[in-house]
DNA sequence: TATTGTTATACTCTATAACTATA
DNA sequence: TATAGTTATAGAGTATAACAATA
């Protein structure tokens, strides 16, 4: 029975929006300082590369500057990272995450999943296992097509 | 080699956006009418259910009505889709496609489609029949939780 | 009085264009 | 002159609160 990829394109197009519903709403649940997904993403990319540009932000979210520029804006505002003109070359930044914006990414981190991990508790130990060979399997191959995106538009 | 949920869920909140913004890029640069996410889950949802009402798109979009009624107003605006008074009840509204918003749904449907055919024909068929099946497993579970979420917040 | 939908308002996400400061 | 970032402006997505029309 083998699977066309235009049924699994099908697919993968109506149950990702599922997905991502579920997670916003989760994270904006969080209130007591709920994070968007964007925001979350730019805190967990400069938790795990601290001191890193604004650039090198906006190419990870693929936003453009502004829309990073306004986004960490927000950020800084809410005292979750702190923005500094780089020693080195000044027309840099450099990034990095406050204690409370690590508390809260820890937080965000720790409620979304808990959340996540009880739908999921309704999979049996195979349904499980496939779910995370599937995400392997597509996690390179989206990646790839996002950083080729980025590099066509400029 | 069991998985543990806690692993299964991070992978998926680190996979699903990456997939998300693939095909949003991809929406948008089909210009000559590009649709958002949003808008192609619309017309999608009306084109299966036509007559349908502003309430029913909202629940099924997991949105407030407002938001959708902003929503409905754009592609109206956009002579996409047509809305009437219902005959019935004449306080609700009676959704469908036009001419236009039907084959700018097939145009947009067949264009996303098509690139995610590209990049899923990387995938071995062993592959191709995993993530099938994941996607499978993954629907009712999120799709049941989104209806919950619509319940509890009224 | 309850239900269906719209309007008003506000915030976030995202983009392009124009600008500033530094190299 | 080229690069890193910010500001100005604008459109779309989303929410809550207040309202209008119909049942």
């Amino acid at each position: 029975m083998s699977v066309l990829p235009e049924e699994c394109a099908r697919e993968i197009l109506e149950v990702a929006p599922l997905i991502m519903r579920n997670i916003r709403e989760e994270m904006r649940r969080h209130r007591t300082e709920g994070l968007s997904v964007p925001q979350f993403r730019t805190l967990l990319f400069i938790q795990r590369h601290p001191g890193t540009s604004l650039s090198d932000v906006a190419e990870h979210l693929g936003l453009r500057l502004p829309s990073t520029s306004k986004l960490v804006d927000l950020l800084v505002g809410r005292s979750m990272i702190n923005r500094l003109s780089s020693s080195g070359d000044r027309r840099k930044v450099e990034l990095s995450l406050t204690e409370r914006g690590l508390s809260l990414l820890d937080a965000a981190r720790a409620g979304t999943q808990k959340q996540m991990v009880e739908l999921l508790s309704e999979l049996t130990v195979d349904e499980m296992e496939n779910v995370m060979k599937a995400m392997q399997t597509l996690r390179p191959i989206f990646a790839l097509s996002e950083r080729a995106e980025v590099e066509l538009s400029r």
